[in-house]
Formats: C-alpha cells, structure tokens, sequence
DNA sequence: ACTAAGATTCGC
DNA sequence: CGAATCTTAGTA
C-alpha cells in the first residue's frame, strides 16, 4: 500500500488533511501532536465520515454539517461530551469529509505540566484516552475551530517511522459498529484502556523501522 | 419547557 | 457497574 508521509520532522501541512479522513486517521498514527509546551506521539485514531457515517456528529447535527462546510481542513473540531470531557478532532476534506478524533498519545514534552492537569502520575494513565489527552495538553472549547495547520505552537509534525499500524471498530459508539475505522500502533502502552483489553485488532500496514 | 443520549472516565 | 455533568436536538 502506498504511504503518504512528508519527511521527517516536517510540520504535516494543510495539504495532508485535503484527503479522506480514514487516511489521514491511519496515516496520523506516528505524527507528533504539539500542544503549546507539551507534545506527544498520536498513537490511537478514530476516522468519521461526515456523508453516511451514523456514528458522525454530521449524521444527527446541523452544527457539526455547518463547521464541515464553513472551516479548512486542518481545523480543530473541539467538543464536549458527556457533560465533561473535551474530544479534540482534526476536520479533513478531501473527496470525503470528516473528522479524525485522536484517542491517544504517547506523552513526550511537558509531562510535569499534564501529571499536574490530570492528578495522575502514571505515564500509561496521562494520555491514553481522548478525554485523558484533552485534560492532559489543557484542551478545550476555546481551541474549537483553530486552525492546526499554520505555523504557530498547535499542530502536528511527522514522528519516528512507524513498525505497523493495526485497524478494528470504534470505541464507544452505538452506531455504525462494523467499520473498522480506529487505527492505532500495536503494543503501544499509550493506547486507550478500552483498546488495550480488546483484540488488539488485525495490521493493516506495516512499514520498515 | 422537558427529555434523551452521548466518539468517557473514575471510583466503589 | 453506575454516577458525574452539560450541550445539542427533538418534541410538546
């Protein structure tokens, strides 16, 4: 399967979300995320489809149809679920649209500052989780709609090759169950507690280290 | 106005 | 396993 990937180090540029959201989803696994002074490798993703995707907010909100049709690709689509944990998605538009949620990071920068966020010290407990990584970078509404692909201090960069790449179902969704749109590193021990004691998911990709 | 459900996490 | 907590959206 051919790979997209910029060279390494670089900021991962607006052009990089201008495609399907799976594939930025599953090609966003290894990026590093930089959130202000704290950073992380992403290494949990889910895709969502905003045209026929049941689990999509698109699906059952006008304000999700409204922020697809009104922002960039690369813009931040921050919201709050279940009255109290802030969900940092990325908007890609390319021949599909949709969000990329990202689940999980590998806490690399600024770890004193997200032990102090979230009240935990272990280091598998700071960011495996979307709710944990918003509460650990200091995520939240006022980031909705920023743009991730300028230069500033949010945005994504590429990381360190990635072994492989495993895919399976979403988590915490009542809809749309069968798509195996959650991509994430096999074995990371960074990756969310509901994907640790699944099936760790089949590989879809692997590439050389 | 009132109700329901939700891309979760934590504690008992 | 259930509470916490609040926004969006559907219905009256």
């Amino acid at each position: 399967m051919e790979v997209h990937r910029p060279s390494d180090g670089a900021l991962i540029g607006r052009h990089f979300f201008e495609r399907e959201p799976v594939v930025c989803a599953r090609e966003l696994v290894g990026a590093i995320l930089r959130w202000g002074r704290r950073a992380g490798m992403v290494v949990e993703t889910e895709a969502y489809d905003a045209e026929g995707d049941e689990a999509c907010h698109t699906f059952h909100r006008p304000t999700a149809r409204a922020f697809v049709a009104g922002h960039r690709a690369g813009s931040a689509y921050v919201y709050l679920n279940y009255g109290m944990h802030w969900m940092l998605n990325v908007l890609a538009k390319g021949r599909r649209s949709g969000f990329v949620l990202i689940r999980a990071i590998e806490p690399m920068r600024g770890l004193a500052g997200m032990r102090r966020a979230r009240g935990v010290a272990s280091l598998t407990e700071l960011c495996s989780g979307p709710g944990k990584l918003a509460r650990a970078l200091g995520v939240d509404g006022s980031h909705h709609g920023i743009d991730l692909c300028s230069p500033g201090c949010r945005g994504f960069s590429v990381g360190p090759p990635v072994a492989a790449v495993a895919c399976g179902p979403r988590i915490g969704i009542s809809r749309a169950k069968e798509l195996e749109w959650r991509f994430l590193m096999p074995g990371n021990p960074h990756v969310s507690g509901a994907g640790r004691k699944e099936k760790a998911g089949r590989t879809l990709e692997v590439r050389p280290a």
